[in-house]
DNA sequence: TGTTATTTTGTGTACGTGCACAAAAAAAAT
DNA sequence: ATTTTTTTTGTGCACGTACACAAAATAACA
């Protein structure tokens, strides 16, 4: 049975403390000058009762508005970040009566320039906070040091950047998560089976921290269970047009070494693996991959592909832009460090995951 | 970019419409009367922009108070429904402004007439809406239809009962769960191994919906697999007491069949059997189960226990909440059946998963 | 003590919507 | 044409909070 609660208003404050409704506002809200007699009259009445604001008539008399700017790499249709900017979006509708305004603004993952070209730019809106994927390490630090001298807050998803001052961060355990992936994969393998590891690569670029984190993780479970010798690690370049030449290396390797039972790819595009394989006419080869595109899963639905981990892309916006709503607008305390759960994903569970979005 | 939107008032398409706030109100509402005229103005500017209405400003202003009745069985400290009234508790805290009340009544679930009894009582309360976990499906059906005949909506979680007019349903596909149980367990098995299949019970209950179709669903994959020889099946009386018997069965299953690798058990109680095996020496033993209890996750820590499978109890109860008021509040068109992700959990991700709470 | 400057407090309006009731317009009856 | 009845429309207040501004109380000074 639940007590009727929350029906103490400001109002009742004043009263309570014999002053006004504007000095209990004053107090509250540490604005004006309050003598300290009246302060402590009103401070006494809230030490006793339990005053939770009313939020909807909060936000409704409020006029001050908010402008988040969010920040993450442009995107083909079907490409992780659509989800990301989905949960952006669903938090700007959501929070839209907050007075809160989301803006995106996109930058090219594979050029750094381009990101700081974008971070430049934001000043010129005047943002009350950033979101943002740190896709480039060093950038992002100098573009942190900036926003904190002109004191705006910010929050990181997918990566995370140490040694700053970011309000919190929404984003997977990539290394666990590697670990994970590889506990899945030798698991489901009989003994003395071989793993390819497929390294992908662009000229020029490093891998992301992501799938760099993730390739540790997977590579600390081979080592602690001493699995060496059961790995191939072979390295491919992914570029538009390269597929015949990746073909032939993963031929190469499936030759050297004909006792290779499955592989995993650390980006999330496993499907382009899955389909070299089939190619190669290796479709009994477990995969194992990242995300939850619709390519990969369609993939998974075939059959080519047995695990898929997951990190709630949608979740990590939509949380980054409402914890900042809520440590903005009603200077509530929000956790920095917010691990997203590592969600395995096969073929009998992905639809549910998919139809559930809350 | 965003645009800015939702800045459309009533107010707004008044003028727009050359007529009053009020004439706009009985068109938007359907309530009063309004001269074919004036509907017809209002209309034309209804299909012209998107109003959405002020949900916080609507709240604030209406008087409509909610009483909606959650229904579930009692429990003790770390049991299943405990994190089931967590979710009813979250919801009534976030809805509270919205002049939702939450009350929660337990009934016995192992004595149907206490349920009806519970069921009987909800009515001087007056409730607007009810939130159950159907436990007992004849007698669901029967308050089903007196809350009909009332108009009274409803909702399920945890479990369904179908032909009944509920608003909405949050739970597992428990087959589905089965199923994958039975994949997960002979996929990280050697070849030939034996699985020790545990069928609880209680003296003359049977078994509960939920424990009963994970059972076929995980049969379904042992008959879809031919795995049938590698299945033993022993029944286990679960009661207060029974422990020292209970042991010596599961010891003679172990005599009977050396070839056991591996064990499962349908209901949320997969604690209680690695504590026997432990007792038994046999921790070598894979174990898998459901629901992430507290002592389930330490047996899962320890190593005692593979896999759980979960299935996001506080979501099931929060969001009937959200959308039971989401649809009398806002007349919100609401799924009605929604089945929550069938989570697997591990040793490596437990600890995610249970430290993110959205 | 009276006047002015300063501090402190109280009041009023706005936010967007719901809802009740009064006002106005139209229709019906005389 | 006037009154009465009915239909239709417009207005005003309330919800709980924020915030600006006026009013009151106090302090400072002559």
């Amino acid at each position: 049975m639940e007590k009727a609660k929350g029906k103490i208003r400001i109002k009742d404050i004043a009263r309570m403390a014999g002053v006004s409704e504007g000095t209990v506002d004053r107090v509250l809200h540490q604005r004006g000058v309050v003598s300290e007699k009246s302060r402590k009259a009103v401070k006494k009445v809230l030490e006793e009762i339990d005053y939770t604001p009313n939020l909807l008539a909060r936000s409704l008399a409020s006029k001050k508005k908010y402008r988040f700017i969010c920040l993450f790499p442009a995107y083909n249709k079907g490409e992780y970040w659509e989800s990301i900017e989905k949960g952006f979006r669903q938090a700007s509708e959501e929070f839209n009566n907050y007075k809160v305004e989301v803006m995106i603004e996109y930058f090219d993952q594979f050029d750094s320039s381009s990101f700081l070209a974008t971070a430049k730019a934001v000043f010129v809106y005047n943002p009350d906070a950033i979101i943002m994927a740190p896709v480039f390490r060093q950038e992002t630090i100098l573009f942190a040091r900036e926003l904190t001298e002109k004191k705006i807050p910010f929050s990181f998803i997918d990566s995370m950047v140490e040694n700053v001052e970011f309000t919190s961060y929404y984003g997977q355990h990539s290394l666990q998560s590697g670990y994970i992936a590889g506990k899945l994969l030798f698991n489901s393998l009989p003994k003395e089976s071989k793993i390819l590891v497929l390294h992908t690569y662009r000229k020029g670029g490093s891998g992301s921290i992501q799938t760099e984190n993730r390739k540790k993780g997977f590579l600390q479970y081979i080592e602690e269970n001493n699995l060496k010798n059961f790995c191939e690690i072979l390295s491919i370049e992914i570029i538009e047009g390269n597929d015949e030449e990746n073909m032939r290396l993963i031929r190469n390797a499936f030759i050297q070494h004909p006792d290779i039972r499955a592989a995993i790819t650390f980006n999330s595009k496993v499907h382009r693996l899955a389909k070299y394989f089939k190619n190669l006419s290796h479709s009994d080869i477990k995969l194992i991959g990242y995300d939850v595109l619709e390519e990969n899963v369609k993939c998974m639905k075939e059959g080519f592909v047995s695990f898929l981990i997951a990190q709630r892309p949608e979740k990590q916006a939509y949380c980054a832009v409402r914890d900042m709503s809520f440590h903005l607008i009603f200077d509530k305390e929000v956790n920095k460090i917010n691990y997203v759960p590592i969600d395995i994903l096969m073929k009998e569970n992905i639809d549910y995951y998919l139809n559930f979005n809350e």
